[in-house]
DNA sequence: AACGCAGCCAACCGCAACGTA
DNA sequence: GTACGTTGCGGTTGGCTGCGT
C-alpha cells in the first residue's frame, strides 16, 4: 500500500516564493495562527502543499528568526551540542534562538564542517582525525558516526566514560533540552488551544464551523504530543542529574554540595531566562492585538520558549 | 565580457512518529 | 490490530551569486 501523497501535486506551485504568496501565508497565521498546515494552503488561497507553507514560515517568515551571520558564540554551542547530539538540527535550533534547524544544518555543511577538519577534528565523530574510533566521552545511539539517525523520540545517551566536565556539560544541556520539551515549553510556536473569547476571536475568524473544530482538534493533538514528549524525552543518564526545576526562578538550591555543579546550575537559568517567554496567542506575538496582551494571554501562567 | 567553478541556501523529498477511526 | 491522515525531521538538490581566469 502506497503513502497518498501529501497534497495535490497537479495545482500547487513549487520553487521560490513569491512576494505575494508570503503576504497570504502571514497575513493567514497572523488571523488563524499555526497550526493544520495541510488545510492552510487552501484556507488562505495559496496553491501550496501544507508542507511548503510550513517551511517556508519556520524557516523564512517567522517573526522572531535572527537573520545574519553566526557568532563566534554560536558557532561552539553548535559544534559543543552536535558532538553530544549528532544530527538533530531541531534540538540543536532548539538551543539557538532565533535560528532555525535548517539554517543550523545548512551552516554546518558549509562552515563548521570545514573548520573542524581544518583543526584536525572529524566534524562526524569530534575526534582528532588521524585517530581510530575508540571509546567515545559521549555518544547517543541514534546519531553517533556516519549511520543514518532515526527519529527515534528516545535518545540514549551513555556517558560513562565522560569526564567530569563533559558531565556538566550534559547536565546542562539536559536541563535545557527536558525544559524545551516540558509542557510550558512546547516547541510549537503557538500551541495553546483557544480558551477565551479574545483568543477565539482572535483564531477563528473565517473558518467554518467544520474547519474550526478541525483546527482546534489539532491543537489538540499539538497538546498531547508535546505532553507525550514531556514524557518521552528522556535521555537517559546514566550519571545523576541535579534535579530539573520547573520554575523559573532559582530561588531554591540543589542538594549537591559541589560548588561546580550550582555554578553550572546558575548559568542554566540565566540562558533559560534568556530564552523564555511569556506565551501569547498569535495576535499578540504579531502584534496585530492594539496595545499589550489579549485578556487571556495576561492570565495565562504559561510561558514559551522564544526561538 | 564570457565562461567555469565553488559556495551558499531556500526548498523539496522521503520517511518516521504519532494520533485517530 | 490495522489503515490512514498529519506533522515534523533530516538528507538532498537546484538555482542563484560571487569570484577567478
Amino acid at each position: 500500500m502506497g503513502r497518498s501523497p501529501c497534497c495535490e501535486k497537479a495545482h500547487t506551485n513549487k520553487g521560490a516564493w513569491t512576494k505575494e504568496e508570503d503576504e497570504r501565508l502571514i497575513d493567514y497565521i497572523r488571523v488563524h495562527g499555526e497550526g493544520c498546515w495541510r488545510s492552510l494552503p487552501k484556507a488562505a488561497g495559496l496553491l501550496r502543499c501544507g508542507k511548503s507553507c510550513r517551511l517556508r514560515w519556520i524557516n523564512y517568515l517567522r517573526p522572531d528568526l535572527k537573520r545574519g551571520n553566526f557568532t563566534d558564540e554560536e558557532d561552539e554551542l553548535i559544534i559543543k551540542l552536535h558532538s553530544l547530539l549528532g544530527n538533530k538540527w531541531s534540538v540543536i535550533a532548539g538551543r539557538l534562538p532565533g535560528r532555525t534547524d535548517n539554517e543550523i544544518k545548512n551552516y554546518w555543511n558549509t562552515h563548521v564542517k570545514r573548520k573542524l577538519i581544518s583543526r584536525g577534528i572529524d566534524p562526524q565523530t569530534h575526534r582528532p582525525l588521524n585517530e581510530k574510533t575508540t571509546t567515545a566521552t559521549a555518544t547517543t545511539t541514534t546519531t553517533t558516526g556516519a549511520a543514518k539517525p532515526t527519529a527515534n523520540r528516545v535518545t540514549q545517551l551513555n556517558f560513562e566514560n565522560a569526564s567530569p566536565q563533559s558531565i556538566s556539560e550534559i547536565k546542562l544541556l539536559k536541563s535545557n533540552i527536558d525544559f524545551k520539551y516540558s509542557k510550558n515549553f512546547n516547541s510549537s510556536f503557538y500551541p495553546r488551544k483557544p480558551e477565551s473569547v479574545e483568543e477565539t476571536n482572535c483564531s477563528s475568524s473565517g473558518m467554518t464551523t467544520d474547519e474550526e473544530q478541525n483546527h482546534h482538534h489539532h491543537h489538540h493533538q499539538e497538546e498531547r504530543k508535546s505532553s507525550h514528549e514531556n514524557q518521552e524525552i528522556n535521555l537517559e543518564l546514566t550519571i545523576g542529574l541535579a534535579p530539573i526545576r520547573s520554575e523559573l526562578t532559582p530561588t531554591s538550591s540543589s542538594n549537591s554540595a559541589d560548588a561546580e555543579s550550582k555554578l553550572q546550575q546558575q548559568a542554566s537559568y540565566q540562558i533559560l531566562e534568556k530564552v523564555v517567554t511569556r506565551g501569547v496567542c498569535t495576535c499578540c506575538q504579531l502584534g496585530s492585538q492594539r496595545s499589550e496582551l489579549c485578556s487571556n494571554c495576561q492570565n495565562s501562567n504559561v510561558f514559551y520558549r522564544y526561538y
